[in-house]
DNA sequence: TGTTAGCACTCGCTTGCATTGAGTGCTAAC
DNA sequence: GTTAGCACTCAATGCAAGCGAGTGCTAACA
């Protein structure tokens, strides 16, 4: 059977009803929806072929038809409708520069301020830095055994955390120490840092031994470099979706929100542009009922970083893919602007 | 009428009673737990008085008795139970000790980790800082015109903010400023820092004048200082409580949550010690069904953060106040062993 | 005077049953 | 190929009956 220029119009009518109404749409009020000037019962013919061919789903036999997901790959891949208008879009883009200005506020504030924009839950996957080059690399004494180290790259990126120190050296030493590792390290990546610090740990090299901490400092960077983060803004948006009404679905997708790990490897497994994934495509059992819009963005030249939505699978794809595309060009852009 | 022995004795019982089965309890399952050894007609009798007094109430005629808030307040004030083991609670403050090493973790995992070892919600308010005093500053170019600004304080809490810097200066010559600018301001307190930045950008101070933004960093500092910061973790934590089985319930939760103001206030009002607020006492609306613990915690000799959980009213007391005294206890040691 | 057994009563909850109505599939006519 | 008509299905709604946990009251008892 062939999926021809009608049926498609009526699957279209149907995916666009159903992300608005939540409720199984029957085929009197798609008649006079969707404008094709035909019968009710042309409509339910159509539809009994639509259904065998696995687009459309009942949920029993007297009750309207649902999308299956199927549908909503068809839909997303060749049906979609208009997206939103331009006036629109670029109100939401002043919205979102408002708030993420440079990388830091993307981190902090980035996953809340797109959660706020879509409504949905939104992830902020941050770049994998192992291939930033080290512009510089700075120690600041906090009192005690600990300094705080910051790696400056190649994309202004900082990675500041706090490490220990053997003995109490002044600012002025770890001032020195710093000019000294930076002459070295200029240039390398963050993954050749960590193996040169390796090494010098293990040479016990002059110079790198007078960070007694040298050890933990090679320990952090690997930490820091190789384990992406992944930030969440608006888990409980999920909560305004009729389709989380019981409790026990919202929980079981806040558990799933929780395991970094597999968001980590759902953002990740994208190709290089936007993509939407749709049901059991997330590969998560939580998100089976959910769709996933995926967008990189970059930091200078390498790639790349990634934000994400997730919301019930009936979700308006053209606004969302508009807002997606939008938010991962304004970030590639705010992030190389700073260099 | 007089609220005698027997009486605290069966009120004590239903809030036990209550805190587990989150139904409302009947006289005859009374007269076996509660150990009285009377006969449920007594207890019926009591029961009847107390309810008379305020401290119980009926859903329905024909339905056991619930505790009202002044009930929870009586039994918190004066009817906790045994707390925790000692074994127990030194399990849970290894628990947290593992996950709570110094302030920075403090502030990114600590109500992550308080959450988890409750099941409640968590929050974690940083200190107040503009009482801190100064140690160090440093300035630490990170390309293009912005550079990270180091507070070292007292405590060894540091802040961080990058600030823009009117020109391209060097690691140097910001390391010049940051030794100038540390001699000048040593000992002051936070809030002293402040002023004097506003000072100096006033009177175009030569020093100071080097960096063109000094009002930028005097900024940064005020907002740094004086806005208290909150962590909230575990909010979804509230879907496993069938109180909170209503999603419209779950939602209102969860936008009181996104208060950060009013969960300052609400921090903010405790007094010196560990204190429970039950329902309206919270002061906010949507917590009228909950019950809050606050725990101060010290940086120092100065105060003070606090940390607190909040969930249902049925709440085990008695457990979640040794809880939060550890957590206070711990925290207030691992943050000045620092200094 | 306090305690207890007994009993009638209340009322939310569950179960069962009839009704409703949106929507379908099928058939026959256009 | 399209449409009108019709019998059929089934979730949802409403209603009544029965159940049972729990109460308040009264009378008897220690």
């Amino acid at each position: 059977m062939d999926v021809d220029a009608r049926k498609l119009r009526i699957l279209q009518a149907i995916v666009d009803d159903y992300i608005l109404s939540n409720t199984p749409v029957g085929s009197r009020t798609l008649s006079k929806t969707c404008g094709l000037g035909v019968s009710s019962a042309t409509i339910r013919n159509e539809m009994a072929d639509l259904t065998e061919m696995g687009y459309l789903v009942q949920p029993h036999v007297s009750a309207g038809r649902v999308p299956s997901p199927k549908a909503y790959r068809l839909y997303v891949t060749s049906l979609l409708p208009q997206g939103m208008g331009e006036e629109e879009l670029s109100g939401a883009r002043r919205a979102f520069n408002t708030r993420v200005r440079d990388m830091e506020t993307l981190i902090s504030q980035g996953a809340a301020a797109i959660s706020d924009l879509t409504h949905y839950t939104a992830l902020v996957l941050t770049p994998r830095q192992s291939d930033l080059k080290v512009r510089s690399l700075h120690l600041v004494p906090v009192g005690g055994d600990r300094a705080l180290l910051v790696i400056v790259t190649d994309s202004g990126v900082i990675r500041d955390t706090s490490i220990r120190i053997s003995s109490r050296l002044d600012a002025g030493a770890l001032y020195t120490i710093g000019q000294m590792l930076t002459q070295r390290i200029q240039g390398m990546t963050l993954r050749q840092l960590r193996e040169a610090l390796y090494g010098y740990a293990a040479t016990q090299d002059a110079d790198a031994r007078v960070l007694g901490g040298i050890a933990d400092l090679a320990a952090q960077v690997e930490k820091q470099t190789e384990s992406d983060r992944v930030m969440v803004g608006g888990a409980h948006n999920i909560l305004y979706y009729p389709e989380y009404a019981d409790v026990s679905r919202a929980r079981a997708f806040m558990n799933a929100i929780d395991d970094a790990d597999s968001l980590i490897a759902l953002l990740r497994s994208q190709d290089s542009g936007i993509s939407v994934r749709i049901g059991q495509e997330t590969g998560i059992p939580a998100f089976a009922d959910c769709s996933v819009i995926t967008a990189p963005y970059r930091i200078g030249r390498g790639h790349t970083g990634a934000i994400a939505i997730i919301g019930p699978t009936r979700m308006p794809y053209a606004r969302m893919l508009d807002m997606m595309r939008m938010f991962s060009q304004e970030l590639t852009q705010t992030l190389s602007v700073k260099e």
